[in-house]
Formats: structure tokens, sequence, C-alpha cells
DNA sequence: TGCAGATTTCAAGATCCTTTCACATTTATC
DNA sequence: GATAAATGTGAAAGGATCTTGAAATCTGCA
């Protein structure tokens, strides 16, 4: 379990984030000023930082420094969008990244894994990945079914990669649509359907995609 | 005993609450206002919040931010089908989850004891139970009977999972249905009784299903 | 602007699940 | 044992949920 520590003023943003990566199985530890995380800091081993750039007081850049004096717990920033901000500064300083907000769960989860992976706070390089006949080669984003590659759209790409992620499980429309499309996502449930279609088409047989009826969709694992 | 607050204008919609979840263990508190609400918090330690959205004078979502001025007790908001309202507002501002009314009492607790896990109120995360040769993998919501696969349907899913969790209880058809098809199923009780047919048949032999003659059913756990 | 591919919506049809019903069987009681 | 009440079971109607193809809309790009 992977400790991970939110700066953020904003109580809200907090909880949000909190609950977010609780889910995915990291656990949150936040602070809402500066002041407060170096006291977090002292006192318990963090995986990884993640901080809000506008903050009243110290702000994000202020708090990056402070905390590189002393230790090099990787940090990815948040900026609101259309926030000014100086994207070189913040890597200069030593962040590792940054997200706009407002984000997905799904992005969210992906840039942490990212940073943790280049910075090698996550074991398993997964820069590509296989499962039965499927092949993901993360870095090239390209995916093969039988050593054939094959062409997916951004989102047939990202629900096969959080299928993978979460294998075994079975995910809701409601789930799917959250972390992959956004939680402000409005539109129709149906829609996943649409992709599942043409994901099932392209993974072609094997039967990956299983419909777990009344619940959603499941990726099964085929016995090795 | 874990203390749990209800708010709702409704003198209806919280006896109902207060009854699924004292039987269910957990202690009510209720509120039909966020000023009485407030109140209750000052006295008591309250384990979880749950809080209807659509209520005379401040509703759900104002009552939410002044909680989260002096608590970071979990929240979860009701709101009723159709209704408009802010999924990304109620996250926002600190709520845990929602439920859309109308609910069964079964997806009440999971969804209670979800939060109550993420938000680290609740230890144990039970997500496979074993019993005799019955296997269920909760999140997979697989189930297995020696070692094979069985493929249920959701209501005899959820009936499984109800009688694991009262087992060796006697539990009547209007509790069944009570808890499994919700409050305002009006339909036969007989109907119990095709599913209870179908899952004595998935579950083979071993007879966990007992029938309790006058009464209703029971899932005996054979001895080990 | 116009195009091509990607995404979303829609609705008909297929499929699976749920419920009901009628009748068989079992159980309790006298 | 006879009777009434409760439970078991198979089949079939009725509902709900998925699948799918096609059309509509959106998006990025030349």
């Amino acid at each position: 379990m992977l400790n991970i520590l939110i700066i953020d003023d904003e109580a809200d943003m907090r909880h949000l984030i909190e609950m977010y990566l609780g889910n995915s199985g990291f656990a949150c530890f936040s602070a809402e000023s500066g002041f407060e995380a170096y006291g977090i800091l002292e006192n318990n081993v963090m995986d990884l930082v993640i901080m809000d750039i506008m903050m009243p007081g110290e702000d994000g850049f202020e708090v990056c420094s402070q905390i590189r004096k002393k230790s090099n717990v990787p940090i990815i920033f948040l900026s609101a969008k259309g926030e000014e901000w100086d994207k070189v500064k913040a890597l200069q300083l030593g962040g590792d990244d940054y997200i706009v907000k407002p984000f997905s769960p799904g992005e969210l989860v992906a840039r942490i894994n990212a940073v943790l992976r280049r910075t090698g706070g996550l074991k398993s390089d997964m820069d590509s990945i296989r499962i039965g006949k499927v092949a993901i080669d993360m870095k090239a984003r390209k995916v093969s079914v039988a050593e054939k590659d094959v062409t997916l759209t951004l989102k047939e790409y990202e629900l096969l990669l959080f299928f993978i992620e979460h294998k075994n499980q079975a995910l809701s429309r409601e789930q799917l649509l959250e972390y992959i499309w956004g939680i402000d996502y409005t539109g129709s449930l149906r829609t996943v359907d649409t992709h599942i279609k043409t994901l099932r088409m392209k993974l072609g047989v094997g039967d990956y995609i299983q419909t777990v009826w009344g619940v959603g969709y499941k990726f099964e694992v085929p016995d090795e």
C-alpha cells in the first residue's frame, strides 16, 4: 500500500482526491497547508505528493522547494484551468508532473502511476502488458492481438487499460464513465455499450470482455 | 456499535432507514432538518451521516458544507430518481457517496459499509467469502461451488449474499423481499420460492438452504 | 470550410431474467 | 388416514437488459 499526501487548501478537492485514490488502493494523507504537510512528512514515509499550486500563504512552489530540501518524494502539481502559472518553474523546482483541473479519476491515477514508475516507486515497469493474446505497448500506445496489430481509438484504448487494471472485477457502466469519461460526463449510459462492442470486435475471439448481467462488464483473464 | 445520523424531512423515510440500519446493527440518530442535525453532531460522535438533498429550508448541500466546517464524518447523499442534482457538487462538497431513491436495504447497507471501509471506519474488507464448498468473489461477482463456476442471476446472487450475511438464521419471505427487492415491492410472496428453487439447484448438493416450515428459509453452514 | 475519423445517440431485435400460475408434493393437525 | 395449509416445481408470459447497425453529431486538421 503506497502513501500519498494531498496538499490543497480546498477541503472539497482534498476529499475528492482522497475518494478517487482510496478506491484505487492508495493510502491518503492530507494537509491544507505547507505547514501541516511538513509535520506529516516528518512522521510518515510518503511515496508521492499531490499539491495545489494556488494556495493562500505559501504557494505550491514554495512548499515544493521546502520539501525538496529534505526529500526526493515525487511531486505532482495541480492547477486550475486558465490559471497563470509556470510549467517550467514547476518542473525546475523538482516537480514530476502536473495535472490541470478538472481531471477525471482515471487521468489522476494514470499520472500517479506514471510518475511512480518513472521515479522507481512502482516496481513493475509496466511499459508493456500481455494478457492472453492481447499485448499492449504502453510507450508506443500500440495494441496487438495474437501478434497482429490492431488500431484502437482513444476511448477504446482507455477502456482496455482500465479493464486490465481492474481485471476480473465487475465494473458498472457508471464506474467506467466516471473513470474514463470523467466525473462530469452527463451523456447516456448506453455509450459504454457501443465502445464495448467495438472493443470486443477488435479484440477478436477470446471473450475477454464479459457482460455481467444487470451490473456491467468484466474483463476476464483466460486461464493460462 | 457505529452511530449513523439520518437527516431527512420526511418522517417515513427516516423511520424506514432507521429500521433497515437498526436491523443491521447500527445505532441510528435522526434529524428532520440541518438545524436539528447540528445539535446532535455537537453532542454525539457520529460515524456516518445519511442525508436527503431535497429538503425545505437548508438543502442537503448547505447542510453538508456546514457539517464539513467542523467535521470529516463521511456523508452519503440521498436523491430521488430523476431529481435535478449535481453529482460533482455533492462529491466536491465532501460527500462520500450518493444513493438514488428508491433503494433496497441491501444496497444501502452495502454502500454504507463501502464508505466506512474507504474512510477507515471499518476494519475488515471482505471481498471474498468461503462457506463450505461455496466460494464468492465479490469483486468479480463470481460464485463457485466445489471449485466450479456457477453463474447466478442478480436476484440469486443477492439472495445468496443475504443468506450468508445472516447464516443460520431463519428468514421469512417478507424479510427477504424487503431486503432484496426493496420496501416498495408489491408482488407475490411466492416469487421467493422460485428463486430459492433455482439457487438450490445451482448450489448443487449440500442442502445449504433449508426450509423452515411456516417461517421461511435458512442458510445452514455445514460443520467443518 | 470541408473532410475523415471518432464519438454518441437511437431504436429494433435478441437475449436473458423475473414473476406468475397451475398443479404436485409435503407437512402439521386432528 | 383425511384435511387444510404450506412448500416445491415446471412452464410460460411478461419485463428488463443487452447487442447491434445505422444515423447523427462532434472534433481535429488540412
